[in-house]
DNA sequence: CAAAAATAATAGTAAAACTATCACATATGC
DNA sequence: GCATATGTGATAGTTTTACTATTATTTTTG
């Protein structure tokens, strides 16, 4: 399992208290991605996890106002550090187009190799974003949520990479639509791909596949 | 308000009792529709419900076994009735391009007028499906469900349509995974366009425009 | 070392998601 | 036309979820 000293913080609107800060916030967060990933978020409760961490469920209430909340805390999570890799995956990289390939990669593959940064899972909270995330805001909650911010993070990665699209042609209008489709699609494709597999094409043994139909899709639709 | 005079038929997997067959059963269907649409489906309940068609929970426990399984009926209802489009879209047109075009207008667009087939509010039910239906196969039942032949309805409509992809040219290799995409990103699109706005490119006024930003997508990702 | 902060232990509540039972009404088949 | 089957209503009960509240105990920190 590799390891990687980098440091994400998540919106404190997104927490009562830091999970952060205190040995049993980081246990509520990492024990909470593998209990998802294995319940399924509907069957996963504050209480199944306390028993895990021995702690009793009042005291995660302390930090998560809910199981939703700490559901978007996970996603949050997750955005920032999509964009982080998206930084630096374009560091340096002159060509507009090659920093828009790399970016459709980030946004569109699973990661292969066993990944930990602090106590977090990122194999394993990957593959919860891909079955939940949609989840945090298909709710009668959203605008309210929305509103307080709840979605900042994956705006903000869907905002730079619009901009990539934006510098290679200039002309085309619908930047959003196309990057908000390429990533909520990967997340079917990989899904479909585990569960209803006549929904997708993955008869060839072809890695990375996913990755490279976005790809052409992406380039495909904005040429002039 | 329109109405029409075709028949939709469900699988009866998706049933106890065929809620077609009885006033009980229609009018479980249709305000369920409604209520569904108006709480969302988490705060949906068959004891709200039943408070509104004046029978007890127990009665409509007979027709569906869950709340769940109604609403991968009502998913079902509507590929169903999807398909129908579909075919009678394309019935008499020899341009496969042009059948293709028509199809993506329907997997795309919102219908714009009331209509009503039976007792069936369509264009709730599409509101409906744009918000809820991916939740019908993201959960931890996927796999036994699928087996059962829940998403039947939906696989079929997908083939249909991929069909015409491969009509148009027989080497492109993904049309699954293309027109999933585009069926799932237009509910992300409609979606967007009232609750997150900045995730997507709604700033005309044009109508229609999630569609032609689909069909562009399509041709363009398809062309040799 | 005292005060403040964090956690544990325990209890309690309203509602959700069912299941069960029995009475009564209605439709149907012979 | 009557017995039987089927459908519906009324009512009650169960387990679990998603919290909230209270008090005691431990840990941290200034």
């Amino acid at each position: 399992m590799k390891n990687l000293n980098i440091h994400i913080q998540v919106k404190p609107e997104l927490y009562l208290k830091n999970p952060d800060t205190t040995d049993l916030g980081r246990n509520i967060v990492s024990s909470s991605i593998a209990l998802i990933s294995d319940l399924g978020f509907e069957a996963f409760t504050f209480k199944k996890l306390g028993e895990i961490i021995k702690s009793p469920e009042s005291s995660i209430y302390r930090y998560f106002e809910s199981k939703h909340t700490l559901l978007v805390y996970l996603t949050s999570w997750y955005w920032t550090w999509i964009e982080y890799r998206l930084v630096f995956a374009a560091a340096n990289v002159e060509s507009a187009v090659q920093r828009l390939k790399e970016s459709i990669k980030i946004l569109t593959r699973q990661i292969a190799e066993d990944l930990s940064l602090g106590e977090i899972d990122v194999r394993l909270l990957e593959k919860i974003i891909i079955t939940e995330s949609a989840k945090t805001y298909l709710t009668k909650l959203v605008d309210k949520e929305n509103e307080k911010g709840y979605f900042a993070a994956y705006k903000q990665v869907v905002k730079r990479v619009t901009e990539i699209v934006t510098e290679i042609n200039p002309k085309y209008e619908y930047p959003h639509m196309l990057i908000t489709t390429i990533i909520e699609g990967a997340h079917h494709q990989h899904y479909f791909a585990e569960h209803l597999p006549s929904l997708t094409n993955t008869f060839k043994n072809k890695e990375d596949i996913i990755s490279e139909f976005y790809i052409h899709l992406v380039f495909k639709t904005i040429e002039e």
